[in-house]
DNA sequence: CTCCCGATAT
DNA sequence: ATATCAGGAG
């Protein structure tokens, strides 16, 4: 057992102490839902995905709902989430090949995941983990910036700290771990003003910029 | 590397 | 004004 892998448990059980059994804020009740919350959130917050996908899943029950839909209508249907234009196509797109390649349903692998448009390991991931509870670390901004605070990753590279992480931590805590990083990225450990003074991991980070 | 793109925090 | 928000495609 070395030594980064104890700390990266240490840090794990600190977390969920905090967090006990930490959950996507996403609202989702099955694959595709969270399929498409997940495509819908990059660069939006999670708040904001919620309430689109509040009527948006009442409109849209199937990928061949997506597959079928007007670029036009559904891009209105997405619009605050940003990256609107995009998102439809590529929701459509994606829906489209899971009509086509998977009976319309969502691939419970990371391989068929990664054949879908509009879907990268992070958004794999984290289906896969979520909806199927596949183990796999999902590296978003949030577990991207504070692995790389915490010193647990030396890359900035996603693809790099998502293998620092698996190395670091047993297959069982991958999924939990991915959510409970992206929980303390959102609320302690933020991008510009994070809040170091009430942070339970404080003796234990090795970064520069730690504030009081 | 750029582009997509609206809303909010600082 | 600008950085950032659960990124990925070309």
């Amino acid at each position: 057992m070395t030594a980064p892998a104890n700390r990266a448990r240490e840090i794990l059980a600190r977390l969920l102490k905090a967090h006990p059994n930490p959950r996507l804020a996403l609202v989702y009740h099955n694959p595709l839902e969270l399929l498409v919350a997940v495509i819908l959130s990059a660069q939006c917050t999670d708040a904001r995905v919620n309430e689109v996908t509040r009527t948006l899943f009442r409109k849209y029950r199937s990928a061949r709902d997506y597959a079928e839909a007007d670029p036009a209508e559904l891009e209105a249907d997405i619009r605050p989430t940003g990256f609107y234009r995009n998102k439809a196509r590529l929701l459509i797109a994606c829906c489209r090949k899971l009509v086509a390649d998977f009976g319309g349903r969502v691939p419970d692998s990371l391989e068929a995941m990664l054949t879908l448009p509009g879907v990268g390991r992070k958004t794999a991931n984290m289906v896969l983990g979520n909806a199927f509870g596949i183990p796999g670390i999902a590296v978003d901004t949030h577990v991207a910036r504070v692995a790389q605070r915490l010193g647990l990753a030396a890359s900035d590279d996603p693809e790099e700290i998502e293998r620092a992480l698996m190395q670091a931590l047993p297959k069982q805590d991958w999924v939990t771990a991915s959510n409970v990083l992206i929980l303390h990225g959102r609320e302690t450990c933020t991008a510009r003003k994070p809040r170091c003074g009430e942070c339970v991991l404080r003796d234990l980070c090795p970064w520069p910029g730690k504030t009081a």
